[in-house]
DNA sequence: ATGTAAGCGAGACGGTACGTCAGGTCTTGTA
DNA sequence: TACAAGACCTGACGTACCGTCTCGCTTACAT
């Protein structure tokens, strides 16, 4: 994730541009060369966007080729899965604000902005957008990306319940789903910048935990 | 729905007067056709999903042609929320079960059932993925199509009020945005058969909404 | 060739554009639609050429419609046929010097320089490229339009017999093809300015005939 | 012919001097896949003539794509003149006769019978007619394509005069532009079946060498 | 030290779809 | 019945991007 080599000739050229091609460094994958083209991409997402994201741009981009992109990442969306994934790693990094609520808000606002002021929204939109292109790529989605991005928030009702704050986990799943989706329907409509809603939505939430999850009181149809 | 406007925008005036008069007589849109291309566009949805959804198979299809298909409708997304929007209201009719949170069920998971067992899933899909690659569609699809889409939610909510099930219409944004996002969290991803998270989900929706909306007793971060 | 209603209400704007439309007359062929219609082509030919020349911009200039054309003339070829025709009667006018060489001369000269400086060359080479396209068009071709354009020719050889210049006719077949083949040439090619060809060309077809047709002594292979 | 650059310029420096290399390794046109091309080009030709002639029979026929043709040829007609100059060089062998008269007229029948017999002449034919169309094309036509064949029937001339048949090459200019322009009449108004006007031609040009160039005696207009 | 096998750049390639243009026909309603 | 307006089908255009392939260079590592 980061560069290692302290002796690497890197130009003085911004994220993704490599201003010298270079050659094979041997019978094994060239840490370099995959740096180049995760910088690469998310160069090229950040300024064209995912309509102008192209794995030509990429290659060229990354002074690298098409051909060695691809034996490394199975297709387009698993290349921005991939960089994507470590940007948000590094962005969105672990908060403690001791309280349930203004943990949830924090991260949330965190992220809507990372999402709205660098590529990062970009990159999310393209994953999703990808997905239904491609079964193996959705699936993807499904079981490992999406899981991880849960987890994310799952991790701030977990220190709740560590801290006594939440009785017990029950009732969570649906809380995380609640304010995951919501922020996907708030990215994938355009409509980020109406930071105020985040508020509302988590109190909703801590509200419907705090006063336990069981639904034996409410009727049916 | 069912924008006939041949591309460009009609005058904007509204209240029922026409601010210009077709520019001549002459032959008229042919309704046979349009009617041909909604067809073929839901045929092909059903049969080849978003992946195989081209415009000229949609043309081939309809027996029609991809200049006719062009001149009613800007372009792959306009068509297929046109398509999308008409085949929804028909197959989600308005339901009254006296309780909201049985109708919210009952609405939600004729929603998730229609979106899996028809290309109503796919379509919508497809919408969503279609708006990530073009700002003028991210933005009908924002101003006038999720709109309409919310509008088929808040009606149980309003409902409910107007009954007396609820004190007022405070959060009921909120709970919208909550069944939405997650319906759209779970066809984005792939998970609609997991139908038995929906009635969590509305339990804590309706919870939150009988208990008031007050968030003056939380703690601030 | 003329407008003949001395009271039409045609507008101030030049060649080919009607300024009001104008609807039918009756149960009769219109003659102000035709004439608008020749009057478009004209403009069309002279202001986008053979590759901007589109029955629609044809109708759209002549405020009149695709279907009206059809009516009159079988396809895009005859119509430039006509008024290729027509203009080039107006526009080349003939000639008595008194002498062969400079009768044919004047004549070619006028041609080429009525083809390079005005929509003439455009039409001639857009007949000659259609031709090339339909089978009926070529034989229109070769058997009404080509033999019209070699009388143009082939009467200043006819005056010359007649004021015994020339003993007999034999030969000008050869000599008309010669000049008219040259001339082609030239214009398909894009060489109308080397306009100091042709007086070597008449000359050598010219004396050829001067000298008497036979080729009896003439070496066979 | 065969020019193999892809699109862009090569340097302008000749003879032998490649003024840049290649400039990388890597994959090299495939030469299967050029030959494929040429060679459906004739095909089309062959079977559809120029008016179904369409690159995308061409790719179809080639086992190729589009993408790949218009990375070698600019443009249809680009196509259609390396297929033709290929094929003509290749039906249209030197002769040698001993007399210019009967070297003319045979070579000037293969050429006519050629046009007729195969799909030389649809070539030529869609090389003019696409011309008309485009300027750069027309600049190629008049620049390179036409030389070349006036180089054709100028190495007749060239070999009298090296025998004595002709005292000097004066006269010759003409003399072949009414060999070529007549011809391409003759092709382009579909009368090659006549070909017994050939040998009249050739003789009025034989006639009109053999008695010296001047027109010193000519009356002026 | 040397052969081998992989990584790599360059980019050609087949495929599929895009959105547009023009030709020529058909339909509608007006004059 | 001629006409304008314009919808319509057909078919081709030239371009973009995908993911695969071939080529020949370079270099680590096993022999």
């Amino acid at each position: 994730m980061q560069d290692t080599k302290p002796n690497e000739e890197r130009g003085v050229a911004g994220r993704g541009i490599r201003t010298r091609s270079r050659a094979s460094i041997g019978a094994m994958r060239n840490p370099e060369t995959h740096r180049a083209i995760l910088d690469a991409a998310a160069a090229v997402l950040e300024e064209s966007g995912y309509a102008g994201f192209s794995m030509d741009a990429v290659a060229r981009r990354a002074n690298s080729s098409k051909p060695t992109i691809y034996r490394w990442w199975r297709n387009k969306a698993a290349l921005i899965m991939e960089v994507y994934e470590e940007a948000s790693e590094a962005a969105l990094a672990a908060t403690d604000t001791g309280s349930l609520r203004g943990e949830l808000i924090l991260r949330l606002t965190t992220l809507w902005t990372w999402w709205e002021e660098t590529w990062g929204g970009e990159g999310l939109r393209s994953i999703v957008a990808e997905a239904q292109l491609d079964p193996v790529t959705l699936d993807e989605l499904r079981s490992r990306f999406v899981p991880r991005r849960i987890e994310f928030i799952r991790l701030v009702f977990d220190r709740a319940v560590a801290r006594g704050e939440l009785a017990d986990a029950s009732g969570v799943e649906v809380a995380v789903a609640h304010l995951i989706g919501t922020s996907w329907l708030y990215l994938l409509t355009g409509r980020l910048q109406e930071r105020e809603v985040i508020a509302p939505h988590v109190d909703a939430v801590v509200k419907g935990l705090a006063t336990g999850s069981s639904t034996a009181d409410l009727p049916d149809r």
